[in-house]
DNA sequence: CGCGGGAA
DNA sequence: TTCCCGCGG
């Protein structure tokens, strides 16, 4: 889910033009993405896009499609999978469960009921990534010639890394946690077609991508990146779901600024989760990162595309060629540049 | 979500 | 050319 520091973020939150980001690299939060797929690509019903054996592929049609538009676009996506996640945060991936198993049965419910409405937003909150999933997807990205980074444990933190680094210009994710992981700068909304609906309603808002640059969050508000961590805190993480009662952002905000000290903050406040405040704190500050991974862009495999999204999943050959047309022509033009290497045919 | 065919 | 909307797997 994520830490809802929306109203500290919107007043420095820029909105910008996709052309922007041209020639940028950009660690996108791969189950974020995908997740985000998986919910909202989906027929009426609620039903997602299966192949001929019955495994989902929505994932699969949002990746390549959204990866293929990023590189039109001259970006240079690389995705970031989540690892093994703290001990930390494993109650909360239980709750989530258990909202999910909820979610199923009034799916079921709405189902019945012929509620197809109803029926597809319970479903959506069914969505679960497995291994196979993701394994699909890494399988797809390698076949495009686009490079992932498997993390060691948390994808936001490693993505904050890897900006930090300067390997890569932004982390991309709908959510705010990289920024408490310290990336240099978040890219939200980073998709292509702008339109978007917005839930339980029939309005359709347009949608552009949003940086937010760390330095300039923390400046605004007169904060360092230890006192944004401790309002993340305060207003709840995946490691202290809820945070502390009676605390939303404004009084976070005003509390750590009176104080400053993290441990005086800590001192103040009725601490009621399991894990002590500082644990979290270095969870935050300290993440468990790699920087065993290496960012190449290379020229896409039609013919295993081809054979893994068509002859395997029953993907349109009509669309997956042209799509892949498409990955080519702008392949050649944003990421095949003329190295020194090439000239001198190493 | 993003594609693409048909309407305007 | 742009917009809309039904379908994709």
């Amino acid at each position: 889910m994520g830490v809802d520091i929306k109203e500290l973020v919107e007043p420095v939150a820029r909105e910008v033009e996709l052309n922007l980001l041209t020639g940028k690299a950009v660690a996108i939060d791969a189950y974020n993405s995908l997740y985000q797929f998986l919910a909202t690509i989906r027929q009426k019903d609620g039903t997602p896009l299966m192949d001929a054996q019955g495994n989902i592929t929505s994932h699969l049609n949002g990746l390549f499609y959204r990866t293929i538009n990023y590189v039109e676009n001259g970006i240079r996506p690389v995705y970031v999978f989540d690892g093994k996640p703290p001990e930390v945060k494993l109650r909360e991936l239980e709750r989530r469960q258990q909202v999910k198993a909820e979610a199923e049965k009034r799916y079921l419910e709405a189902l019945e009921r012929g509620d197809l409405e109803e029926a597809r937003i319970y479903a959506q909150q069914t969505s679960r990534l497995t291994s196979s999933m993701v394994e699909d997807a890494k399988k797809l990205l390698t076949y495009m010639g686009i490079p992932f980074v498997q993390a060691p444990s948390e994808g936001e933190a490693q993505a904050a890394f890897m900006t930090r680094r300067g390997d890569v210009w932004a982390s991309g994710s709908q959510d705010y946690d990289s920024l408490l992981f310290g990336s240099v700068r978040l890219v939200r909304n980073l998709a292509i077609t702008g339109k978007r609906k917005l839930p339980r309603k029939e309005v359709y808002v347009e949608v552009k991508p949003e940086v937010v640059e760390l330095e300039e969050l923390l400046s605004f508000h007169g904060i360092t990146r230890e006192q944004l961590v401790v309002i993340g805190i305060l207003v709840g993480t995946d490691y202290n779901p809820g945070g502390v009662k009676g605390y939303g952002v404004k009084k976070a905000l005003k509390l750590v600024k009176e104080l400053g000290d993290p441990v005086k903050v800590f001192k103040a406040i009725p601490w009621e989760f399991e894990t002590p405040p500082d644990v979290i704190m270095q969870l935050f500050l300290e993440p468990e990162v790699t920087e065993n991974y290496s960012l190449q862009w290379r020229e896409p495999d039609k013919e295993k595309v081809i054979k893994f999204l068509v002859d395997e999943h029953q993907f349109s050959i009509n669309r997956v060629e042209n799509a892949l047309e498409r990955l080519e022509k702008a392949y050649k033009t944003f990421f095949k540049q003329a190295s020194l290497e090439s000239w001198f045919g190493f």
